[in-house]
DNA sequence: TCTGGGGTCCTAGGACCC
DNA sequence: TCTGGGGTCCTAGGACCC
């Protein structure tokens, strides 16, 4: 058997907001998503008093005010930064970690409990029961004193297991729940419900119900094959996973992103193709340097552009086209080039515009691309000469913005007062990675 | 007035090839 | 008039996650 953790930081991002406000501490928190929309994350405070996640800021407004409320806009520089202190701390206990977002990490426990003999796997028994109680004491114990963010940590012999066992810890007192034990496990899957089971989402809900199951332990007694053959090969390791019987193994590298996407809706809506072709080209130079920071080229280029789908009252027009670079590129002058190029061609006259994306597809590693490279012929516009200038125009103003601070240095195209600011009207400060935002004691 | 953003994986079906 | 079978690759769409 292996021991699989699951740590997952309670209501995160409004538990970082109330690190830095002790006066907070019992007051209910909500943070909100990009251009204060809907709400994103709410403190037990904020849940008990019914808000939904998710749910629109402007249907709440009243109430968050008639309630004293705390309402956050959403700086994910701090969640950022958080986050990694997080992630830090849980090497304390063991290196062999998967982050998996940025709240969440799986922790493969078994090398500590490993005994002379064994060699990757542990037998379960009562003893080792006991110290896994008193290390995941010192986990949820430690975490909050190290980071001010409190945790919750669930163990379980799969991944899947693990997460079930979160869920059940989140609603206890300890913040603790172990499923390793297959003579206890029955019972507790009982009581944790279907809807609430990792892999399960909205459709499969509706389904699964339909078909008389209603909890985790439902669910685990499901055939496999009938899961695959019903479903597919996701839905049986699901069952398989419930069971004990592990399928999904814990990926400590983090692998390279195959697309990289930025969207943003707008502040306002937008009808002029200039104001359009601004928001573009930051979307693409911002695309362009994540990019460079994984050392990826990407193949293709796909923008779409967006109308307000809750203004029924206005034409709506959704158009996306997608377009390869000549040769595989991290470049920003050329990737907002062609962002823009295929902005216009899809643009039309006579729509209120609310939101706009940029895909980079098919990303590659840089040098690997390099060596591909002489197997084509170079096209005309980029030759290698222009290309080796780019690069090391961009490796400059990389430098020149990590040393002076992001977005010192940009591109014209980019606008230099652009009208599709979203709306930030509660953002707090950058304690924590900025020096003028670092707080001070009295 | 106001409604988020960024990912992954799997499957079905069509195109194409031999 | 009659018209196979098997494989791969690509894409769109749908599901999920946080």
């Amino acid at each position: 058997m292996k021991i699989v953790g699951l740590l997952d930081c309670n209501s995160f991002f409004a538990s970082c907001e109330k690190v830095f406000h002790p006066a907070w501490e019992h007051r209910p928190v909500v943070v909100l998503s990009n251009n204060d929309g809907c709400v994103v994350a709410r403190s037990p405070e904020a849940k008990k008093l019914g808000i939904a996640m998710g749910v629109p800021y402007f249907q709440i407004k009243n109430f968050a005010a008639a309630n004293n409320i705390v309402v956050c806009s959403s700086n994910y520089s701090l969640y950022g930064d958080m986050s990694h202190r997080v992630m830090q701390t849980i090497t304390k206990w063991t290196a062999d970690v998967e982050i998996y977002s940025i709240d969440e990490s799986f922790l493969d426990l078994t090398g500590r409990f490993l005994r002379c003999g064994q060699r990757a796997e542990v037998e379960w028994s009562l003893e080792l029961e006991d110290e896994l109680a008193k290390l995941a004491r010192e986990i949820v114990e430690t975490v909050p004193r190290w980071t001010g963010i409190p945790v919750a940590f669930g163990l379980g012999p799969t991944k899947t297991l693990a997460k079930a066992a979160n869920r059940i810890a989140k609603k206890r007192d300890d913040h603790f729940c172990s499923l390793l034990d297959a003579g206890q496990r029955d019972e507790l899957l009982k009581t944790l419900d279907i809807a609430d089971v990792w892999g399960v989402g909205r459709n499969l809900l509706t389904q699964f119900t339909r078909l008389g199951l209603a909890s985790a332990f439902d669910l685990a007694r499901v055939d496999p094959l009938w899961m695959r053959q019903n479903y597919s090969v996701v839905q049986e390791k699901l069952v398989r996973e419930l069971r004990g019987e592990r399928c999904l193994e814990l990926i400590e590298l983090p692998q390279p992103r195959q697309n990289i996407q930025v969207s943003r809706s707008f502040g306002r809506m937008l009808e002029s193709l200039d104001e359009l072709e601004q928001a573009l080209a930051t979307f693409a130079s911002r695309g362009a340097l994540r990019l460079r920071k994984e050392k990826t080229v990407a193949s293709a280029l796909c923008v779409q552009l967006y109308t307000n789908r809750f203004r029924t009252d206005l034409p709506q027009y959704m158009p996306a086209m997608t377009i390869g670079f000549g040769r595989p590129t991290n470049s920003t002058p050329e990737i907002i080039s062609l962002a823009l190029s295929i902005g216009r061609q899809i643009w039309r006259e006579g729509y209120a515009y609310k939101r706009a994306k940029i895909l980079l597809l098919d990303t590659v590693n840089e040098t690997v691309a390099c060596q591909q490279k002489m197997l084509f012929e170079p096209d005309t516009k980029y030759n290698d000469e222009r290309r080796e200038k780019e690069r090391c125009l961009m490796q400059a103003v990389d430098l020149i913005n990590r040393r002076a601070g992001q977005g010192r240095l940009f591109f014209a195209a980019e606008g230099t007062t652009p009208a599709w600011q979203p709306n930030q009207a509660f953002v707090s400060p950058c304690y924590t990675t900025r020096w003028e935002d670092i707080p001070t004691a009295k």
